[in-house]
DNA sequence: TCTGGGGTCCTAGGACCC
DNA sequence: TCTGGGGTCCTAGGACCC
C-alpha cells in the first residue's frame, strides 16, 4: 500500500556536508577546495574526507600510514577536533530546531525535523535551513524529506549524490514514478539499516535497490532476516514506523576506552590510564542523573601485532549502585591488578559502565550488604564538577589519574587545529 | 613504525519456573 | 518402548549506525 503523499506526515533530515572536515574549514578557510581528512583518536585512520580527498581514492576508514604519501599531493590531514566539532554541531541543532517544534538530535551532525503542519514547500523549508547555516555558522548541509525516516535519509543521500538537486530532495512532492525512479536509482546497501552483511544477502534474494526492498513482503523479509529489516522495507514504502525522540534517552550504557600511543608495559601506566577513562565515565554518568551498577574494565594488545595475544577483562557488580568517581576507580583497578600481565604490550584499555538506572528511581537493597543507601546528592562529587565545570576539565583530578605529559598511554594527535571556539587561549586570532 | 570510539537493537539459546 | 507445554529472564553475539 502506498502511503506517500497521501497524508500530511512529512520529515526532514538534514545532514552536514563532510561536516568535521566543514568545521576544520570554519576555522581555517585557507583549506577550502583543498583535500582534507580528518583522522580517528590517536592518528590512526581517516574518519572524515573533504570531496576533494574522495577524488584522491581515500576510503573511509583508511589507514593513515597507508595514505600518507598523498600529502605529496597536496591532502592535508587534522587530528580529530571533537571540542570544536561538539560546539559546532550545538549552534547547527540549535538553527535547526528553530524550523519546526519538533526536532530529534540524531548524531553530532544529522537532525530530523517533523515537517508536519508546515505551510511551506518542502524546498522552501529545505532551502531556507540550508541558507541559515550556511550564513550564520559557514558550514554547507543537505536536505532530504520524506514520508518516513528512512525516506528522508534516502532523499538526503540523493541530495548528496545529485548536484542538480542543489542541496534539497523532497520525496513527498514528487510524481509516484520519478519517486520509485529514485529508489530504483539507489543500491540497497544505500539504504539507512542495511549494512555489508545484510547486502550480500538480500542481494541473494534479487533484492538490488531500495525500490526492491520497498515492494518487498514485510513479513517474508521477517523470517528470513530481522523484523528491523521489515521495518526498514515498510518505512521504505511510505509507512513512519520508527519512533520519534524528541527527548533523548539516558544512555544505558557509558564506555571510555582508547587505544595507547605507545605500547604499555607497565602495571602503573596501565592503572594511570584506567584511572583517567573512569572518571571520564563517571562524569558522563553523573551529567545524566545516573547510578551504574556494573562496570567493566578491559585491557588489550594489538590485533595487528604478531606474536602472542592477550586480553584481560572483568565485570564487577557496584553494591550499591555508585556514581562516585573514587569508588568506581578504586573498583576498576581492583579488576585490573586480577588480569593483569607482565611483559604483555598493552594496546588499548576502557571502561563500561553498565546497569545504568536513574538516580532517584526506587532502589533494591542488597540483603547481605551494609544499608547504605546510593547518595546522589554528595557534595564531594558536586564540588568536583563544579569546579571544573568553572576552572576547567582536570582543574581536580583523583590522584591515581595524574600522568607526565610523556606517558606513553596518551593520544597521538600531532595535527590538531586549535579548540578554537571553546577555549579562551585558543581562539582564533585575526590581525588587522 | 603506523589500523578510532561510542553507541543501539535484535535474536537465539540456555536456565529456570510452574 | 513411552518422556509436556508454556512462559520469563538473562546473556553472548551479531548486525547496524555515526
Amino acid at each position: 500500500m502506498d502511503h506517500q503523499g497521501s497524508t500530511s506526515t512529512r520529515i526532514a533530515l538534514i545532514d552536514g556536508n563532510s561536516f568535521y572536515c566543514a568545521c576544520e574549514r570554519v576555522i581555517q578557510p585557507a583549506l577550502a577546495g583543498k583535500p582534507l581528512i580528518v583522522l580517528s583518536n590517536n592518528d590512526g585512520c581517516a574518519i572524515a574526507r573533504s570531496n576533494e580527498a574522495k577524488a584522491l581514492g581515500i576510503r573511509m576508514g583508511a589507514p593513515w600510514f597507508s595514505i600518507r604519501h598523498l600529502e605529496s599531493r597536496g591532502l592535508v590531514a587534522r587530528s580529530a577536533n571533537f571540542a570544536l566539532y561538539g560546539d559546532m554541531s550545538d549552534r547547527m541543532m540549535t538553527l535547526i530546531g528553530q524550523f519546526a517544534p519538533h526536532q530529534e538530535i540524531y548524531s553530532i551532525d544529522e537532525s530530523f525535523l517533523d515537517l508536519g503542519g508546515l505551510s511551506d514547500t518542502g524546498q522552501e523549508i529545505g532551502q531556507a535551513i540550508r541558507h541559515r547555516i550556511a550564513q550564520w555558522l559557514g558550514l554547507p548541509t543537505c536536505v532530504g524529506i520524506g514520508a518516513s525516516k528512512t525516506l528522508a535519509k534516502l532523499a538526503n543521500h540523493l541530495a548528496k549524490t545529485y548536484p542538480v538537486l542543489q542541496g534539497v530532495c523532497d520525496l513527498c512532492d514528487i510524481a509516484p514514478e520519478r519517486r520509485d525512479r529514485a529508489l530504483a536509482l539507489t543500491p540497497v546497501d544505500a539504504v539507512w539499516g542495511i549494512g555489508r552483511r545484510l547486502a550480500p544477502r538480500l542481494r541473494a534474494q534479487d533484492i538490488h535497490t531500495a525500490l526492491d526492498l520497498a515492494r518487498s513482503n514485510p513479513r517474508d523479509l521477517r523470517s528470513a532476516f530481522s523484523s528491523t529489516v521489515a521495518d526498514t522495507a515498510r518505512e521504505l514504502a511510505g509507512e513512519a514506523c520508527l519512533d520519534w525522540q524528541d527527548h533523548p534517552e539516558p544512555r544505558r550504557q557509558i564506555l571510555c576506552s582508547r587505544s595507547f600511543g605507545q605500547p604499555v608495559t607497565r602495571l602503573d601506566d596501565l592503572l594511570q590510564a584506567i584511572s583517567r577513562f573512569t572518571s571520564r565515565a563517571a562524569e558522563k554518568l553523573r551529567r545524566q542523573g545516573s547510578l551504574a551498577g556494573t562496570l567493566q574494565v578491559f585491557a588489550r594488545t594489538s590485533y595487528f601485532k604478531p606474536g602472542r595475544q592477550h586480553a584481560c577483562s572483568a565485570v564487577l557488580p557496584l553494591t550499591p549502585p555508585s556514581d562516585r568517581t573514587d569508588r568506581l576507580i578504586a573498583v576498576a583497578l581492583a579488576g585490573l591488578r586480577g588480569g593483569y600481565r607482565p611483559g604483555c604490550n598493552y594496546a588499548k584499555a576502557g571502561v563500561c559502565l553498565m546497569d545504568i538506572q536513574p538516580t532517584h528511581a526506587q532502589f533494591q537493597y542488597d540483603l547481605f550488604a551494609p544499608a547504605e543507601p546510593p547518595r546522589a546528592d554528595d557534595r564531594t562529587m558536586l564540588a568536583l564538577d563544579r569546579i571544573n565545570a568553572r576552572f576547567g576539565a582536570d582543574t581536580l583530578q583523583i590522584a591515581s589519574a595524574l600522568h607526565d605529559h610523556d606517558a606513553p598511554w596518551l593520544m597521538r594527535q600531532e595535527r590538531m587545529s586549535p579548540r578554537a571556539t571553546t577555549c579562551w587561549n585558543e581562539l582564533i586570532e585575526i590581525r588587522c
